[in-house]
RNA sequence: GGAGGGGUGUCCGAAUUGGCAAGGAGCCGGUCUUGAAAACCGGUGAAACCGCAAGGUGGUGCGGGUUCGAAUCCCGCCCCCUCCGCCA
């Protein structure tokens, strides 16, 4: 959500501002006269309600006085009902601009780069070069295949398409990853470690920005209940509502979480493998900042986020995302891309924003300067990492030309000591 | 799921025969002090909204209703606690 008052004072700023995201603008002219409705309305009202008021007040006393008040009564009866049919336009007038609020999305930093799609996003950052075979290296859900550790056609089966099963060492190497990046975290980062619900109501999925605009991304379950699309939802919104210390600040959280989602627009994308799945894991890192340290706690985010690659030994790169391909809710965002030989390209594996305070004003998180007014706080977040994508990383950048896959050393002792992943066929 | 009790600010907590939401803690300023604490004095302390301002509207878990006027009365819902039932 937009500092409104901001808005109302530099329309013209908001719009080109909007204009840069490839954002129609209507929505904001409409938002505008809304706004100046309300407003004129709602003074109407507020005389209409003084003057009731203090009629109200003199009856008391008359009242108490003894004397009569069968005259007065009635002229604030006429007050009263004009009352009754301002408030409920004004009530219809406010919660359209409220909801249609909700639907305008955050202005992009002004270290954004311009740009229309994902083709104008900049490179800010390479580390290692691509890795290189001397043979002819597989896609993920060969290898997978062949060590019969990844099962893509019983997860079919038993679900839809884009579900899988891990088995064997595939299973327990994504164990190992979960558990392997949630140390390093918590112990060389000083992150403070969450477990959330993977369920969560409404009002939560609107605090982060996935209601109501992307309602068709969610999974709904019965009982105005929906499964997370990420961690960032619940964990973010641990302090909705709430008023936090200064000194307390930043809130350094970390969880793991399965993710669903129903990738609506994404048919015929990346329908094999791993890469695209309705549930997948990943462990998330999310930070609760002061307004004016957020830039650089971002810079940080990242290269938390970018070590957990530096040990994996991963090649990869960091990209900046352009004005026209930055999320609804971010406010700046880089990406961390990883490299995937099968493809001979870079695939998004993590995703690091700032949002400023788009999710603090709608999940209403405000911090408290000595005795001050309230304020709202800046919330970032960012995966450290997509697990099933590091997966992919991992069996496709350390397969040999057997079919097996050495074991990064840093997970070995996650894995039991193993240190290659050959062909194990417990169950066919 | 059933029965009972509860929900008031940053925190504690009063007011429920309808009539401006007590009091305290905290916080800020001051007096005193070498400094601090304590004490005392004053201020502040209820989201949010409208207004250039003065000020106003609003505000007692949420949403309605009755009334000139609702924390208080009525209806619906949510959450917490205790007990019962069920359950990993």
């Amino acid at each position: 959500m937009l500092d409104w008052k901001w808005v109302r004072e530099n329309p013209e700023l908001a719009e080109t501002s909007l204009q840069k995201r490839g954002f129609d603008t209507g929505l904001l002219q409409e938002l505008l006269e809304l706004d100046q409705k309300r407003r004129a309305i709602q003074q109407e009202a507020d005389v209409l309600k003084q003057k009731k008021n203090e009629v109200s007040r003199a009856i008391g006393q008359l009242k108490q006085e003894g004397k009569d008040i069968t005259e007065i009564q009635k002229e604030v009866q006429g007050i009263s009902t004009r009352i009754k049919e301002i408030d409920s336009q004004l009530k219809a007038i406010s919660s359209e601009w409220t909801e249609k609020l909700l639907w305008l999305p955050n202005l992009p930093h002004f270290s954004v780069p311009l740009g229309k799609d994902e083709g104008d996003n900049q490179e800010v950052k390479r580390w290692r070069e691509p890795t290189q075979f001397d043979f002819d290296p597989l896609p993920h859900w060969d290898l997978g295949e062949g060590l019969d550790i990844i099962d893509f056609q019983r997860g079919v089966k038993i679900a839809s398409s884009r579900f899988a099963v891990l088995k064997g060492a595939g299973a327990k190497l994504e164990r190992a990853l979960i558990s392997f990046m949630l140390d390093v975290h918590l112990e060389k980062h000083g992150y403070w470690e969450v477990f959330p619900p993977f369920l969560v109501n409404a009002e939560t999925m609107t605090g982060t920005g996935q209601l109501p605009k992307f309602k068709d991304e969610l999974y709904c379950c019965q009982d105005d209940l929906y499964l997370i699309p990420t961690a960032e939802v619940p964990v973010t919104n641990l302090h909705a509502g709430e008023i936090l210390l200064e000194e307390e600040l930043p809130l350094r959280y970390v969880a793991y979480s399965a993710c669903f989602r129903r990738e609506a627009g994404s048919h015929g994308r990346d329908v094999r493998g791993l890469i695209r799945q309705h549930q997948f894991n990943k462990v998330e890192l999310v930070k609760i900042t002061h307004p004016e340290r957020s830039y650089e706690e971002l810079e940080f985010l990242l290269l938390d986020a970018e070590e957990i690659l530096q040990l994996l030994n991963l090649p990869y790169r960091v990209v900046i995302l352009c004005t026209g391909d930055l999320g609804f809710s971010a406010a700046k965002t880089y990406d961390i891309e990883v490299w995937l030989p099968s493809e001979g390209r870079y695939r998004e594996i993590s995703s690091c924003s700032n949002f400023e305070t788009f999710q603090a004003r709608r999940a209403n998180i405000r911090f408290r300067k000595g005795s001050g007014k309230p304020e709202f706080v800046h919330t970032l977040n960012g995966s450290g990492l997509a697990v099933g994508r590091t997966l992919v990383a991992v069996l496709e950048n350390y397969q040999q030309a057997d079919g097996t896959v050495v074991v990064p050393e840093v997970l070995r002792p996650y894995m039991g000591g193993m240190e290659i992943i050959t062909p194990q066929f417990e169950v066919k």
